[in-house]
RNA sequence: UGGGCCGUCGCCAAGCGGUAAGGCCCCGGGUUUUGAUCCCGGUAUGCGCAGGUUCGAAUCCUGCCGGCCCAGCCA
């Protein structure tokens, strides 16, 4: 799956299999899951617990499900269940068997709560939401018995049966799990196992109008699955005692070990639902598969390859430490991949033309060029080399800083796999914007270095009259700050307002107007780009998934170094 | 004395009593028709702090300090 050998990497959770295994604890097998809610697109957390699931359960010789936990029907939707799918897919996983649902356990759990109610572990409660708030207790306070905890098992037997048949309003009962109202964790103080939902459920229709709770439903998909390692985020450690307590108090031969990781965080962007659906409804980003989301979907777009994902949650690791990790990482491992990946193709983003007086009037040169420069396997593309060309804006300059390689008036430059040119003149707009550039070119040059003179720096060009207008989308972060979601600011007050930069004349070589959705290229001395779904026959649009690694505009000497291009 | 968890380089992260791996970022230098890639080299006398145990502590003990999570009929 990945091309480089993997090493072992080694954390906790591997740790505590590779001691299960030892003790021959589940027979020394290995079964995980990933266990989405349907309630939004994957982001790039998710990409690390999918690779986290399914790669311990690949280097275990295990299996890893599945299953979408879908026990609130207010929230869920198919479009998520199909767009989840889709990505576990892309990112190159395959589950175990069918796609497994929660909800394909409701009569199970149903059972099972009828027998923690016989065996009085279990009582429907009939305080209100916020009388229960109250009963609860604080987080230095316990809490307070429900009045209705002492009902019998007959009663709770017949209330219970009612509440499945529809017979009370939401809202009106619980049905409870009976452990400790004084206890310091909040989620064993009598935490609710089953609530009144009339809502039409993605999977089951109109069948149920009760509908379990996490906690509950939880631990028992997983037995019933036969998970040996069921891990999770961090924030769910206060729920092992709830995890473990339900399945002590059922009839199960199964028992899973909760594990908790720390979830991912990446900075310069937001990864909780809430908050990319938010940036999603208010039209800030275009849908959740625009190219700045950490969506899966939005990377996908971005041109992110399935293994760079992979590849990036392996270097993160596996720890139970809540840190948040460096753009800089992800950027590094899209750009290793691509280096090796993308053919390399010339496009010219802000377009200046140059006349090459020197060049013969309606001559056409025919020149070929690597797609990648150093593997050869990859093949050729031709260039058209004519009179007109274009040039980036920004590679020329009437007052150059020092150590400048690019074309400034007077000095020879090379032109990526074509000749040498030199800027003889000049033209401008009355307001003195540049508009043309005359050049002389060196018909000695092709293919091979003037003799007694060192020119000073390459850049890419295009020709005028044999290239195709493209679109390209320039991305850079979509916050301004490390940590958007920081204290006491709305996260969006930090949205960078220059995170879409979108040119609609660029140009492109001949050959790219080929290329297909999704495929990847290096733009030369420019960054890696995709071609966008959005575009069409004529107009291609193209993605800049990041920039090339760029020492000299990080100079801080560099005053050209500002209106460039940024990371991203 | 509410409960749970975490603190090793700017960011990740190995380490599990024998004297601080690695990656990213960053900084030098070399090669180069991409200011890319590639290649060399550099970057923690110290592991939140303070004591203690020990021949020896990031690793064990004690006490502090700092951070995160929990009071949804969400997951």
């Amino acid at each position: 799956m990945n091309d480089k050998t993997a090493v072992a990497p080694s954390n906790f959770i591997r740790h505590i299999i590779d001691e299960d295994i030892k003790n021959n604890k589940n027979q020394g097998k290995v079964k995980t899951r990933f266990p989405p809610e349907p309630n939004g697109y994957l982001h790039i957390g998710h990409a690390k617990s999918i690779c986290l699931n399914f790669g311990l359960a690949k280097d275990y010789q295990g299996v890893c499900n599945l299953r979408f936990d879908d026990t609130n029907p207010e929230k869920e939707d198919m479009e998520y269940v199909d767009s989840i799918k889709e990505d576990v897919t892309w990112l190159g996983f395959k589950w175990f068997e069918d796609v497994k649902y929660s909800s394909d356990y409701f009569d199970k759990l149903y059972q099972y709560a009828i027998d923690l109610i016989k065996d009085g572990k279990a009582y429907v409660c009939s305080l209100s939401p916020e009388q229960a708030r109250e009963y609860r207790g604080s987080l230095t306070e316990p809490g307070k018995d429900s009045p209705y905890r002492s009902r019998t098992i007959e009663e709770n037997l017949e209330l219970f049966e009612k509440m499945k048949q529809g017979k009370f309003d939401e809202g009106e009962h619980v049905l409870r799990a009976k452990i400790d109202m004084a206890s310091g964790n909040m989620n064993m103080r009598d935490p609710i196992i089953y609530r009144i939902r009339k809502e039409a459920h993605h999977q089951t229709g109109n069948q149920w109008c009760i509908y379990p709770m996490y906690d509950y439903t939880h631990c028992i998909s997983d037995a019933l699955e036969g998970i040996t390692h069921s891990v999770c985020t961090l924030e769910f450690e206060d729920h092992r005692p709830l995890y473990d307590w339900f399945l002590d108090q059922i009839d199960i031969d199964c028992h899973p070990q909760q594990i908790e990781f720390a979830r991912l965080n990446l900075n310069y962007t937001v990864t909780s639902k809430r908050k990319l659906k938010q940036l999603v409804d208010e039209n800030i980003v275009n849908g959740w598969d625009d190219p700045r989301m950490p969506t899966i979907s939005g990377f996908r777009r971005r041109g992110y390859t399935p293994a760079s994902i992979r590849d990036f949650s392996e270097r993160t690791g596996v720890t139970k430490v809540d840190g948040i990790v460096d753009m800089s990482l992800l950027e590094f491992c899209i750009r290793e991949d691509l280096e090796h990946h993308a053919a390399r193709t010339m496009c010219v983003i802000r377009p200046l033309k140059v006349i090459i007086d020197n060049y013969e009037e309606d001559k056409i040169e025919k020149l070929s060029a690597p797609k990648h420069p150093k593997n050869t396997d990859m093949g050729n593309r031709s260039l058209i080399m004519e009179k007109e060309i274009y040039i980036d804006h920004q590679d020329f300059t009437e007052d150059p800083p020092p150590k400048y390689k690019r074309l400034t008036t007077g000095k020879e430059i090379r032109l990526r796999n074509s000749y040498v040119i030199k800027c003889e003149s000049v033209v401008k707009d009355e307001q003195g914007n540049i508009t043309e550039l005359h050049c002389s070119y060196d018909p000695e040059t092709l293919g091979k270095n003037p003799e007694g003179r060192k020119v000073q720096g390459v850049i890419h060009w295009v020709s005028a009259n044999h290239s195709h207008v493209a679109v390209v989308k320039e991305y850079d972060r979509l916050f301004t700050v490390e940590k958007p979601d920081g204290q006491n600011q709305d996260f969006l007050s930090f949205y960078n307002p220059n995170s879409l930069v979108e040119h609609t004349s660029a140009r492109i070589e001949p050959d790219l107007i080929k290329a297909q959705v999704g495929e990847n290229f290096q733009f030369e001395r420019e960054g890696y780009f995709v071609k966008d779904k959005d575009s069409s026959d004529e107009l291609p649009v193209f993605n800049r998934t990041v920039t090339l690694r760029d020492n000299w505009e990080k100079k801080p000497d560099n005053k050209d170094a500002k209106p460039r291009r940024r990371r991203g």
